[in-house]
Formats: structure tokens, sequence, C-alpha cells
DNA sequence: ACATTAAGTGATT
DNA sequence: AATCACTTAATGT
């Protein structure tokens, strides 16, 4: 177990270059899987591990006021969530939501190591420096599409992300679920789908959506 | 065959 | 672009 979370560890995270920290990683931390739908962490909840994605992919979301939710971005291998560093810096409580996108697996460390681990492994910082920079690009990106880009761009961002995030061309969802994600009404993305597909960019089947191969 | 759920349409605001 | 009020199509029982 020690052993395979050591090669998952090398394999998935090879910026972690420490021999120690790998060894370390492998022996406190556990191997989790969910499966798809599956909610890893819900609003509020304190946040007693950081993850470490090796397989699948998880959509983080946010909710308003109303219980409306919004699709902030997708995690997928190799990569951690930032928002569970700021969390366990801070011993907040979550101010998102995770659930599994597809059968996922992950290592979880115990927040109590991320401290001594920034100080006594570079690579670890720098591991931890890299996801916030990655993250905030990405969120900035995400209020510049809400704010000023349109629905129809939205969507198909959506799709490249989420085809990027699945590592398929074949999306398995439905209309109302992209409304959901987007904030939108699923007559509007049903609508624009259709445009999407004269256009040739996409082909539609009920709850499915294949992308082209084309760009 | 029937019921249920996803998707399409047109009108209204 | 949202909402409503349908209609039509696909699928499961």
């Amino acid at each position: 177990m020690e052993d395979s979370i050591f090669q998952l560890v090398k394999q998935h995270f090879p910026q972690l270059v420490e021999k120690q920290l790998q060894e370390e990683i492998a022996k406190i931390g556990k191997i989790y899987f969910f499966k798809a739908d599956e909610t890893i962490m819900d609003f509020g909840q304190y946040i007693k591990l950081v993850p470490l994605l090796i397989k699948g992919s998880i959509r983080v979301m946010r909710e308003n006021e109303e219980g409306k939710e919004i699709l902030l971005y997708f995690l997928k291998p190799g990569e951690s969530c930032s928002m569970s560093f700021s969390c366990c810096l801070t011993y907040k409580q979550s101010i998102i939501r995770t659930v599994a996108e597809e059968d996922t697996t992950l290592i979880g460390i115990p927040i109590q190591y991320m401290d001594q681990w920034m100080g006594r492994f570079p690579s670890w910082k720098n591991f931890v420096m890299m996801s916030y920079d990655k993250r905030m690009l990405e969120l900035v990106n995400v209020v510049e599409s809400i704010a000023f880009h349109q629905m129809d761009q939205r969507l198909w961002d959506y799709l490249q992300k989420k085809s990027i995030a699945t590592q398929s061309l074949l999306l398995n969802t439905t209309h109302q679920e992209i409304a959901n994600d987007l904030n939108a009404s699923r007559e509007a993305i049903s609508r624009l789908l259709k445009q999407l597909e004269k256009m040739g960019k996409i082909k539609l089947k009920r709850n499915q959506i294949r992308l082209s191969d084309n760009e």
C-alpha cells in the first residue's frame, strides 16, 4: 500500500522531488475512492484533508443564497485543491462544494502536515504556490467569462473544459445539468447547443453530446 | 402500451 | 436571456 502510493506520487506529481517528501506522503497519505456524483466536500464542512488527485476529475462549485450552484472549475489528476490549502491555514469551513465528476481516486493528506512540509520541502512549497497561481488565473477567467462573455462562448468553453477534464469527446450530460452549471435556463442551453450542432462543432443525442475532433 | 423524462418551440417580458 | 406553456421524442417498465 505504502509502496503503491509512493509510485502514484512519483507518477502524477513528479514536481515533488524530495525523496523524503515522497516517502512521507506514502506513509501518511491514504487513498480514497469516490464514485461518480459522490460529494467529496460540502459547504460548511471543515477540511481535514488535502487531496492529491490521481484519477478521474472533480467539479468545484459555489452556491449562492438561493441555493443556485455555479461551476467554478474542474480538478484533474496531478492537481490539488487550492481552496483546501487556504482553508487549512485558517481552519475555516469550506465555502465550496466538490463532487466527483466521474469515478475518482485521490490521496488524502491530513492538513496538520501542510505547515511543516512547507518549511521542510521546497518542492512542496512550490507546488502549493503554483497551485494557487494556477487557480487564481482560472478564477479570473471565470469572472471574466461570467461578466463579459455571452452565453454561447461560455457554453463552448464549458464543453471544452468538460471534455478535457473527462478526457473524452463524448459528454454524458443533459441540457438541464449544463444549464445548472452555467446558471442559465435549460431552453437557452438547448437553443445554443443546437446552433453549435448546426455549425458542426458538436453532435447531439439524448443525454449525450459528442464534440467534433477538429477544433 | 403507457409513463416518465429529456429536449424542442413559440410567445411574452 | 428568463420564464411559461406546451409539444415532441426517446426510453424505461
